[in-house]
DNA sequence: TTATTTTTGTTGTAAAAACAACAGAAATGT
DNA sequence: ACATTTCTGTTGTTTTTACAACAAAAATAA
């Protein structure tokens, strides 16, 4: 068991309780039974089918949210890092199971918060809870926007088009011309639903036609 | 202007404001200056670009979310219908523009609601939002959740594949092997994300092979 | 009704992607 | 440092798709 204390300033600062004074997190804290738990690389921390009541909110690491299709292939659908929530979605609709996994790509330190447990409890008592539902509306409401983009992304018909989609939205979200991606190639493949080696090749293409230049996960959009 | 009045009993019973009595939803549709306005087919009610700061609930009729892509070709993100809300996530996400078009795909009854204006006045005071705001974190979940699902179907490598994972969800909504879609030939490929007459041909071929059975748009899943 | 427009299915061809196999590079462990 | 494993790029082959062109069917308008 992490101690809570040390994250306290990192927790505070987090869009989730975002607009709360320390007197109104601590009692959140404690309603909602918060605990901070460490996963091992690759280790899954929802999966399909799960019944979700918590919310988790990564402090420290970066997850993959994935599926498998049912012909082996893996799709990931959106990498995650720190202040991210996981599968906050689930918890908003009841009743409902989990259709993706989260499985952790490196070392991953997550705050977790029994959302079901406190929502029962203080309903309709709780002030802070209105401050907290708002805050998890604006999320949810990001995230939507998020995978709406990520449609477009993979809606893209060629390779060329999906990296330098993907490419285009990384660079914006940068503020540069140049940035490094956290994926490996098989994750870009992967996320971009494409296959690896076919992905390269399109890569080592789009370098000598002059439109990027990269080294390993750093690029640079030339043009 | 059409009359609110005659919509009463729906709005009421909208997820929107789900678990209000009267009185709290004559307040509330006071307070959010609501109103109904008919838009005709084809008529774009969002469109890219626009910064959105109402809610949009459609009472009836059908609209597509979509999105040009910068090569012309049209992507259909999703097709809502009655009782669904039209890019909440736009209102939720304060500053963002709207990404995406929406445009009926016949003529359409939609309830708009200010609701910009009304949280700046009602701010703490009015007990209703509370309500309504837990009501719009529950419907963007939904959202996610189905949006999750089409970048599942998308995401499926062959045109025969995103065919049977787009029937299996209609079959799962529907109850029954049997179903009609809303979606004519080219709506269908630019939801699946494919060229139309290829989409056309692996239909009849998955017929001819006695995995399906159709007749225009109503559709049977064998085996 | 007939004419006109829109939608759908079919086919052949060209383009693109997936797949498989492998070699070199980089990272990791000992 | 060395051996081993993982990652990345390259190539040829097969499969799938997009695209274009057209005919048949259905829907719509006159």
């Amino acid at each position: 068991m992490e101690r809570l204390e040390k994250y306290y300033n990192q927790i505070k600062n987090s869009p989730v309780f975002y607009g709360m004074n320390d007197e109104e997190l601590k009692g959140l804290l404690e309603c909602f039974n918060a605990r901070v738990r460490k996963y091992e690389k690759e280790e899954m921390i929802i999966r399909q089918g799960d019944m979700i009541s918590n919310i988790y909110l990564i402090l420290d690491g970066a997850v993959n949210i994935e599926k498998d299709s049912y012909w082996g292939r893996r799709i990931i659908i959106s990498r995650l890092g720190k202040n991210d929530n996981l599968a906050l979605s689930f918890v908003g609709s009841k009743d409902v199971e989990s259709s993706v996994d989260a499985i952790t790509v490196e070392d991953t330190l997550v705050l977790i918060l029994g959302y079901e447990k406190c929502t029962s409890m203080c309903q309709n008592a709780c002030v802070r809870h209105k401050v907290l539902i708002n805050n998890l509306f604006q999320i949810l409401s990001k995230e939507n926007i998020e995978l709406i983009q990520k449609i477009e992304n993979v809606s893209q018909k060629t390779i060329r088009d999906k990296l330098m989609t993907y490419f285009s939205n990384e660079a914006q979200k940068n503020h540069s011309n140049t940035f490094s991606i956290n994926f490996n190639r098989q994750d870009l493949a992967d996320y971009l639903n494409v296959d690896r080696s076919a992905m390269s090749f399109e890569l080592s293409k789009l370098q000598k036609e002059g439109f990027i230049k990269y080294d390993k996960n750093h690029f640079e959009l030339l043009s």
